[in-house]
DNA sequence: CGTAGCTTTGATGTAGGTCAAGAAATGTGG
DNA sequence: CCACATTTCTTGACCTACATCAAAGCTACG
C-alpha cells in the first residue's frame, strides 16, 4: 500500500499505534494528531525532562527511546515510579492538573513531540474521540501504578520481577516493539533495582533463578521468553487488564 | 452565624469544606453541589459498594464513615490501595473513565450519595470552578497513591506507618475530623497491615516502638500525635502536598 | 587501552514474616 | 446486665527473604 498523504504517515508513529488499540481514528482525527505531534525535541540520557515542583509545563508524547519517572527520597535512595516507552505520555497530569510531584528522566536518548496545554485542549474539543482514547490510555498508566503498588506490596522478588517483565512485553507490544518471543530492552539492574524495590545484587539473583528455571531470560539488552505461558502462570499476571488485542471502541 | 438557605447548608458536609480547600466556591456552585449531593445511600460494612470489573458505575462522595479500595491476589492475601474518609470520591475514574478495576468496601458503616454519570458532567459544564476543584482533588488522589508506592518500595515498616498516620490526618485535617493533636480512626491492625504490606503482627511491633519512642500512639480507635514535629522529621513527610491551609485557587 | 559503569557471585547480617497462645475488647443472645 | 463467642491486640520464639558488603570479571566507549 502506497500513500504519499502526510497525515496517513502518522499512522507509523507509535502513539496513533498505541490509541489505535483504543479507539478506531478517522481521518480527521489523525490530521488534529499530526498537528499536535510536530514540535519535536531531544533529549539527553539523564537529564530530567520534567522537573518535580516546576508549574507550567508542556506535556510530551514520546516518539523514540525510553524514560522513567521516579521520586527521591532523603537518603538518596530513589523509587521509579513507572517507565516509558514509545507512545506513552509524559506529564500528561501535570498539564490536566497543575501538580508535577516527581521527576522524569530518559534512560536512552528521547525524541518527544512537546504538546502545549492550549493545543492540547483545543484537539481535545476538536476531536473528541481522540480525547476518549488519551484519557483511556491515562487510566491505564493510573491502573499501572496501582498493579505496580501491589507489587511491591504483596509478591516476592520474583513474581514481581516476571510481573513486571510481562506488563513491559504487553505495553510494548501494543506499539509493536515485542512480540510473544520477547523485546530489546535498556533497562540496567539498578533501574529494575530501583523500580522494583529490590537491590541490584537481589535484582541479578531474581534474574538468574528465572532464567535457571526456564521461564525467561533478560541477558544483553533483551528479554526473551522462555515459557510464556508458565510465566503467566507463575506470576498470575491478570491478562484482562492489558491483553487486548484490536480495538476496544468500535 | 445563623442561615436557614439550604444551599448554605452544603458547607457542612466533608465534601463542601475539602473543595474549599481548594477553590472559594461561589453560591451557584453550592447550588450545584448540594444538587449532585441529593441521593443518599447507606452501605453496611464489608459489603462492597464497587466490584471489579462492573461497567457502568456510579460514582460516589462518602458523606460519613470509612472505606478502603483494594486488590484481592490469588492466594488470599490483598493489598489495600487506598483509604477513603469522608468528603472522598469513590469510584471517579470507573465514570469519568470506563475501568473499575479494583474492589471498594466500606469499613465502618457508610454514608455515600450518589453521583450518575450524567449528572456530574452536566455539574462540571455548569459550573468549571466545581470541575477544577474535583479534578484537583482527584489529583491529590493519585499523587497519595504515587506516595503509597513509595512507601511500600523504599521506606522501612516504622516509617511507613508514621508517613501512613500523618498522611491521614493532614486529610482528615481537611475535613474538620482532625487536628495537630490526632484523631479518631477505625482502622484495625490487620487494615494497615493489608494497606502497608505488612504482617498483623509486625503492625503491632511497629506501633508500640512509635509509642515508645513518643512519636505517636495509637490506642483505642484513636491516634494522638505525641510528638507532631519529631514525627515528621523521622520519615521525612513532604508538608507541602499535603499541608495546605487556605484555599489554593481564589 | 584505560577507566567507568554494569553484571555476577559469595559471605554475612537483619527486617520483617510465620507460628503459637494468652489477654483485652467487642459484640450477641437470653 | 450477664455469659459466651468473636474479633482484635499483644508478646515471645524462631525462621526466611532480602539487604549489605566485598571483590572479581565484563562491556563499552572516549
Amino acid at each position: 500500500m502506497i500513500d504519499r498523504d502526510p497525515v496517513l504517515s502518522i499512522l507509523d508513529s507509535p502513539f496513533a499505534r498505541k490509541l489505535s488499540a483504543f479507539v478506531r481514528l478517522s481521518h480527521s482525527d489523525l490530521a488534529v494528531m499530526s498537528d499536535v505531534y510536530r514540535r519535536r525535541r531531544s533529549f539527553a540520557v539523564g537529564v530530567d525532562m520534567i522537573h518535580q515542583g516546576q508549574t507550567d509545563q508542556s506535556a510530551y508524547v514520546l516518539a523514540s527511546g525510553w524514560a522513567c519517572s521516579y521520586k527521591i527520597l532523603p537518603g538518596g535512595t530513589r523509587q521509579i515510579v513507572d517507565f516509558q516507552v514509545p507512545g506513552d505520555f509524559l506529564g500528561l497530569r501535570s498539564v490536566l492538573f497543575r501538580t508535577s510531584d516527581h521527576n522524569v528522566e530518559p534512560i536512552t536518548p528521547v525524541q518527544a513531540s512537546e504538546v502545549k496545554q492550549r493545543d492540547l485542549l483545543a484537539a481535545f474539543t476538536a476531536t473528541p474521540r481522540l480525547a476518549t482514547a488519551v484519557l483511556w490510555a491515562a487510566s491505564r498508566d493510573e491502573a499501572m501504578v496501582v498493579e505496580h503498588l501491589v507489587d511491591l506490596g504483596r509478591r516476592t522478588a520474583s513474581e514481581r520481577m516476571a510481573h513486571f517483565l510481562l506488563e513491559l512485553g504487553a505495553r510494548l507490544r501494543l506499539v509493536g516493539m515485542a512480540d510473544r518471543a520477547g523485546f530489546a530492552c535498556p533497562l540496567s539492574q539498578y533501574l529494575l533495582a530501583d523500580a522494583l524495590g529490590l537491590s541490584a545484587v537481589h535484582v541479578n539473583r531474581v534474574l538468574r533463578e528465572l532464567r535457571e528455571d526456564g521461564l525467561v531470560t533478560f541477558q544483553k539488552g533483551r528479554v526473551v521468553f522462555d515459557d510464556y505461558e508458565a510465566l503467566v502462570e507463575f506470576t498470575a499476571f491478570d491478562r484482562a487488564y492489558l491483553d487486548h488485542e484490536g480495538p476496544l471502541l468500535i
